[in-house]
DNA sequence: CACGGGATCGTCT
DNA sequence: GACGATCCCGTGT
């Protein structure tokens, strides 16, 4: 049930994107689990894709874990306050990766909304990359983690949530405009009419 | 509801 | 020294 190396180290990112749509993904601090659906995502390829860190691939301090075998944590800081949680995917060298943009939340929802300082429960809760990760306690730590390994805080599982094809929504990606031509490609997938997904663009 | 700006800091030039 | 794979809150309608 949990998700092994044969899913994650398959090289076209794109489709696993999809394929984690419907896939739980949960997490295990101090014996604390937290967990939700995965109802968006994003795919970000080295070396062509310009919205990529590694694009060209690029390896510097930061993209290095990117360049990694798939199947562990791709974890930084953006606009010095939110911690974005990618999986890297596909096998060595190739500096692949899909971005986690929003979950519905299954278990613990009361650890989340304390987490986020949230009174009741509503879509904010987790919907947007910067704000699941708060809900789900992740951050910059946990960077090169690997997901698969037994007793690590953070895996994902694949429960039997079906999602039909055609009830997948493919639109650009957000927040990428310096990405130029790479910009309008639809590398966002979700789930239609999930009332958890973060803000359509 | 749409829009605009501030927060805040690691990373790369 | 500039700038984000974002979010939140204030203002105005």
């Amino acid at each position: 049930m949990k998700l092994s190396k044969k899913f994650y180290q398959s090289n076209d990112v794109v489709q696993i994107s999809k394929d984690l749509l419907g896939k739980v993904l949960v997490t295990n601090f101090n014996n604390q689990l937290t967990s939700g659906i995965i109802v968006e995502t994003e795919a970000y390829r080295a070396p062509d894709d310009k919205a990529c860190h590694a694009y060209k691939n690029r390896k510097t301090e930061r993209t290095k874990t990117m360049f990694e075998a798939g199947g562990i944590a791709y974890i930084y800081l953006c606009y010095g306050i939110h911690h974005l949680f990618n999986i890297v995917t596909s096998t060595e060298g190739n500096a692949h990766a899909v971005l986690i943009r929003a979950i519905e939340p299954i278990e613990n929802v009361e650890l989340m909304l304390k987490r986020r300082n949230f009174s009741t429960s509503k879509p904010q809760l987790t919907a947007g990359p910067g704000v699941l990760t708060k809900a789900l306690g992740i951050t910059t730590s946990n960077n090169g983690l690997d997901i698969m390994k037994k007793n690590s805080p953070i895996w994902v599982e694949d429960r039997g949530v079906e999602v039909p094809k055609n009830t997948m929504i493919a639109s650009p990606r957000v927040g990428v405009g310096y990405a130029e031509e790479c910009a309008t490609w639809p590398w966002r997938f979700r789930i239609k009419n999930n009332r958890w997904t973060s803000n359509a663009k």
